[in-house]
DNA sequence: GGCGCATGCTCAG
DNA sequence: TGAGCCTGCGCCC
């Protein structure tokens, strides 16, 4: 499910299996056809992420842009390629005797599937934030944004031109572990707050690339249980977010009803009592 | 099988 | 601000 931490491990994915190698590329569904025929036979040179975009390089100056949206995937698998099923934008196949096993990718869903420029490629990302992932990124960046804006801290945090790669999951819970209320305008937030939390996201997108999966609850658990001594909170441990997606439920650290409200078209979720902070 | 929903984003009004 | 789009999944009948 895409958020940064989703297209980091794809970029990486796509490099261990691909970079360097002829690829044949094809849209069985058709609708990547011409730019599939031109990409065809070349070699795929490596992958990045930034934020939420993924860029494919190939030779000859040729960038594959893909934003998975919200039910796009990108399917890697070692071996054979099967007969493709389903909606498949574009099939890369890798097929081996070049001393490397054999390996295939199906793209399916995708918001974006379209080749560009490397010059194109900069204008893009030169609209995006800083992005957690990047060791180049520069957090006052967003922190300039933020603090000139009257929008609500909670819509900004997924604002891509303001930080690129967080997503519905990551706002809601980095929000929660530093208490800081969602509808709270961002001028009105202290500059150590966002530097703590730009520190959180650093280290929480980092361990979705390593699990694969977003986990920002365990330490919450592990604080209520050493608090509580007795498994009183229900279903705490079956989750994985503390606030994401857990309307109704007790918040892990006060018990207090977890709230929801639709901001901006999307569902945020938030503990009322313990989310007040500056 | 139909429906609604989903970690996203764009565009019209 | 709402509709639309991409696909897959779980739920309900």
């Amino acid at each position: 499910m895409p958020e940064g931490h989703t297209l980091y491990r794809l970029a990486r994915t796509i490099d261990a299996h691909f970079a360097g190698r002829a690829v044949s590329a094809s849209s069985p569904q058709g609708r990547f056809a011409e730019a599939a025929a031109l990409l065809d036979g070349t070699v795929l040179r490596g992958a990045e992420s930034y934020g939420k975009h993924l860029f494919v390089d190939f030779e000859g100056d040729r960038q594959v842009h893909v934003h998975l949206g919200l039910c796009g995937k990108f399917a890697v698998s070692d071996g054979e390629a099967r007969e493709p099923t389903g909606q498949v934008r574009l099939r890369l196949v890798a097929p081996g005797g070049d001393g490397r096993p054999p390996a295939y990718g199906d793209l399916r869903g995708a918001t974006a599937c379209e080749l560009m420029t490397r010059e194109q490629q900069r204008v893009l990302v030169d609209r995006l934030g800083p992005d957690p992932l990047r060791a180049d990124a520069d957090w006052t960046r967003a922190w300039q944004r933020v603090v000139r804006s009257r929008a609500p801290v909670g819509g900004l945090l997924m604002d891509q031109s303001v930080l690129a790669g967080v997503g519905n999951v990551y706002r809601a819970e980095v929000l929660f572990r530093h208490r800081v209320d969602p509808l709270r305008p961002g001028n009105t937030l202290r500059r150590g707050t966002f530097e703590q939390i730009w520190n959180d996201l650093v280290l929480l997108l980092a361990d979705g690339v390593r699990r694969g999966r977003i986990v920002t609850l365990e330490d919450q658990v592990l604080a209520v249980e050493a608090a509580l001594g007795r498994g009183e909170v229900p279903r705490l441990t079956e989750r994985s977010s503390s606030v994401y997606k857990q309307a109704g439920m007790p918040c892990p650290v006060c018990g207090s009803k977890v709230r929801t409200q639709v901001v901006a078209g999307r569902n945020l979720f938030w503990c009322g009592r313990c989310q007040r902070r500056r």
